[in-house]
DNA sequence: CCGCTCGGTGTAATCGATTACCTGGGCACC
DNA sequence: GGTGCCCAGGTAATCGATTACACCGAGCGG
């Protein structure tokens, strides 16, 4: 590998001189040009690593998410991955498996690199860790969920638009028994979904007792039908469930579909989190889209703002209702 | 931060004897425990862009794909990564969106970056850089989509088998018409896929003329419901379709679903690459699994053969068939 | 004509680790 | 008791960049 060095020799210039041209700083034509020649003759490219060592900047961003085969959380990574490379950075991306040790040793890895910033969609109700990561002067920013007590800036998406919209939307059907299968209480994300929907429901007169919320302990597909299950066993079935989240809307609908019920005929099914697939079952499912793209991006901004020495707000996007045909009514178009 | 200065002055020797402590090189029973109750009492960490800059070894291995947002690449990519971290090594997830030129651009970014290794699927019919790659050493493994003319082990599946007992499947249920949705020609994972199938349906007499192939142009959705348009329009229409990658599957069958045709009784379908949601169309889509996660493990360890200057061979890995309801057959359990 | 300023460039310190080489003390062997 | 060896541990070079500081020559004002 050539350095820097090289490039110095070759055109006959001190390593200062090729730093200073590279970086842009109070070069003069003529020299400006040997050293571009040389560059391109070696074939030269800066060390990055060295680099790093002598600025203390990598320009490497990291981000921590619950599960990398979420398709929302994927289309997340996706999106800050493209945003931070449109900024010159790069991007690590750590899969905590919703398992908060998992993910505390992500982080550790991730402050060992001396990434200049960090992202984290936290998996459980928060860590130890991440408080370590404030006071060690991490820029750090949560992304879609919040966690108490961390003085972070958080970036993430509110239902309580297309909550609104949704429990209009389901009175004007006629659907009187809505349920909700839930993660567990706790997760500040499915709290926070429940109570706005319950709220919008009771602007239309329509009550969400107890029995018909299905907290699901485990946030799957397989938890997803189990509680699918619990509702359907209810003296009185529900004619309307809300999934908070798209793996457990997914359980639901093969619970559905292996009992023969109909959709939107027997039941209404609804999923928080719009991801690709769903429009492309019978019926298309009617969900709360959340702006990932933007979420992404916007997670981006912030932790640039704070790598910057800016303070950064947080920052909340509101959710839309995208209506298909699982409740009942023909798409809008 | 501390460093490992601060850290030999606590314990009061020098930073080569806490350098030693750290790598496990010739330490004494007392110096080497006070070495270590400094590092708890700081809570020292090692700069690992110091110790990278030095040994030359990042510890980061890359991994380029062409999709992240193709669940199969997902898994990909979730698979190699847990095992890279799991052998200690980091991973940079480049995503390169179907673009060869992007491609290069994140090569070059690894490259910069000194990563220690490189898994490359390649999109499109390879490029440049990856000659590149091979000249510079950095170590090389190809996954997923071999490149002619590029020097590098390459661990991927291998339809054979499957679509052997494919072919033996839709002869066994009556299908004689069948049809391909292929990427375009040149690519050569689609290229085997096609030759391999036809070689199959040539063993039970079955033939597959040229106007049942269908050349999908964009490996997207939307070109494989163009695709499936265009075999549907055929004076005979095929009475079997296999897709040769997921996405191209789904715009396929959004097609027929669209027209009101019934799967499998109007047509049987097939999809090459199994992803979890095939599970949940109705009926459940038969498909060619690959063995993702296999191959995952197998590309990092030939990556770390290589990376520790031993020849690694190429992999082939059977994918197999994944028989559900979509070719006419109730699931065999 | 002298000295000051200023812009361009070189010299060398620095980032934080690893590691080759050297030193010195203890022990064994002759 | 002296010589040699071994080994723990210190000193300093090194990786490849950035950058503070020194220096030098040109231009310009007094």
């Amino acid at each position: 590998m050539t350095n820097i060095k090289d490039v110095a020799e070759r055109a006959g210039v001190s390593v200062a001189t090729v730093s200073r041209v590279l970086n842009g700083r109070s070069p003069v034509a003529g020299t400006r040009e040997r050293v571009l020649a040389a560059v391109a003759e070696l074939g030269y490219r800066p060390n990055v690593v060295a680099r790093a060592l002598r600025t203390a900047r990598t320009r490497t961003l990291g981000l921590v998410i619950s599960d990398l085969r979420n398709p929302f959380f994927t289309e997340l990574a996706d999106a800050v991955e493209q945003e931070a490379r449109r900024l010159g950075y790069s991007l690590i991306i750590g899969n905590a498996g919703e398992s908060t040790e998992q993910q505390d040793d992500y982080i550790r890895t991730l402050l060992d690199r001396r990434i200049d910033g960090l992202m984290v969609s936290s998996a459980g109700t928060g860590s130890a860790m991440l408080g370590e990561v404030v006071a060690s002067g991490t820029p750090l920013v949560l992304l879609d969920r919040a966690v108490p007590g961390v003085a972070a800036p958080c970036v993430r998406a509110e239902g309580r638009e297309a909550l609104t919209e949704l429990a209009a939307h389901l009175a004007a059907l006629g659907r009187r028994r809505p349920a909700v299968i839930v993660a567990p209480a706790g997760t500040p994300t499915g709290d926070e979904r429940l109570d706005l929907f319950r709220t919008a429901l009771a602007g239309h007169g329509i009550e969400l007792p107890p029995e018909r919320i299905a907290e699901s302990a485990d946030p799957s597909p397989a938890g997803g039908r189990c509680m699918m299950r619990a509702l359907l066993a209810l003296p009185e079935a529900p004619d309307a469930v809300l999934a908070t989240d798209n793996l457990m809307a997914l359980g639901a609908w093969d619970e559905i579909r292996d009992r023969g019920l109909r959709v939107p005929a027997d039941l209404a099914l609804v999923a928080f989190d719009d991801v690709a697939w769903f429009a492309h079952l019978d019926p298309p499912l009617t969900a709360i889209a959340q702006p990932t793209r933007e979420l992404g991006r916007a997670a981006v901004h912030a932790l640039l703002e704070r790598i910057e020495g800016r303070p950064a707000d947080s920052v909340l996007l509101p959710a839309r209702l995208v209506r298909r045909r699982s409740c009942g009514e023909p798409p809008t178009r």
